[in-house]
DNA sequence: CACCATGTTCCTTG
DNA sequence: CCAAGGAACATGGT
């Protein structure tokens, strides 16, 4: 479910449903999930805690705790490719691939990943080689492009490097560049001024639409047939996939200009572009 | 069986 | 020390 936008749609679900909740009960199914933090330790810090605010870092969950004394006070969770979180009321089923559980007393909250990438720990170090956020005042169209002079790599595969601007993934990095209209192939080191601007300008707007449109979705955290909220939503409501301009969409025509919509593999992931409206 | 997958970290090479 | 490339992690879907 993991970009920054999917990441802060969630976060604005559970920060209300989170907020002022006490856990009463912690339960480490896997304890994978939890690494490099001890199962003891982590119960043993999360127990009897207080939520008061949940929050998001590039496509971290920040869990705010009323502060104890000797005690951490900050929860930091990741979804990796595959991690789910939401609030499970009595009567929902429990995940098979479940790996924390957190009672609350009303509810539980559940921390699952089938694939067993993504995290729910104490540790913070994560988090200091993080970039700017794309909305920080300090990501400006100059810093931005006086770090892409530094690396002769392709602009599509920078644009993944969390320490540049942090959010990114490799579903928006297509979406971004086909708006910026660049060819994913563009080596960092050579964009122009205005390509920069362009990239900085889309960086925000792609990702601050799709938030706009994961909000708007009747999204079901639990899983059913959803996970992603662009890939669909619940399967009660019957919401068509959200389908994306270039990203999976191999050999269907460009939406803007007809021509077939091309995949590349740079550094080991896919890239999708078209090639007649990105150019370089 | 083969290949693909929304992410991050670690190791190797130059 | 740095940049860049690739493997590893572990599982499920097609």
């Amino acid at each position: 479910m993991p970009e920054l936008p999917e990441v802060e749609v969630l976060v604005r679900h559970l920060d209300p449903k989170l907020r002022g909740r006490q856990i009463f009960s912690v339960k480490v199914l896997r304890p994978d999930l939890v690494r490099p933090t001890f199962p003891d330790l982590f119960r043993a810090a999360l127990m009897g805690r207080v939520f008061s605010a949940v929050r998001r870092r590039a496509k971290y969950l920040l869990f705010d705790l009323e502060p104890v004394v000797g005690q951490p006070d900050l929860l930091v969770g990741h979804l990796g490719m595959t991690g789910r979180m939401f609030i499970r009321n009595s009567g929902q089923p429990v995940p098979r691939h479940a790996g924390v559980i957190l009672g609350l007393g009303h509810a539980e909250f559940i921390f699952e990943d089938p694939r067993r990438f993504g995290r729910l720990n104490l540790s913070t170090s994560v988090l200091s080689e993080l970039g700017p956020e794309p909305w920080d005042d300090e990501f400006t169209v100059e810093r931005f492009g006086a770090n892409l002079k530094k690396s002769r790599q392709a602009i599509k595969v920078r644009l993944l490097d969390q320490r540049l601007v942090a959010g990114v993934g490799n579903i928006y990095a297509s979406e971004i560049l086909f708006q910026a209209g660049l060819s994913p192939r563009l080596s960092a080191c050579r964009l122009s001024r205005s390509q920069v601007g362009h990239l900085h300008r889309e960086i925000r707007s792609v990702l601050e639409a799709a938030i706009r449109r994961g909000l708007s979705l009747p999204l079901n955290f639990a899983g059913g047939v959803d996970g992603l909220f662009y890939h669909g939503s619940s399967l009660e409501s019957r919401v068509e996939p959200v389908e994306f301009q270039v990203y999976g969409r191999a050999r269907k025509p460009c939406f803007r200009c007809e021509s077939p919509i091309r995949q590349l593999n740079q550094g080991g992931r896919s890239t999708f572009y078209c090639p007649r409206c990105q150019t370089g």
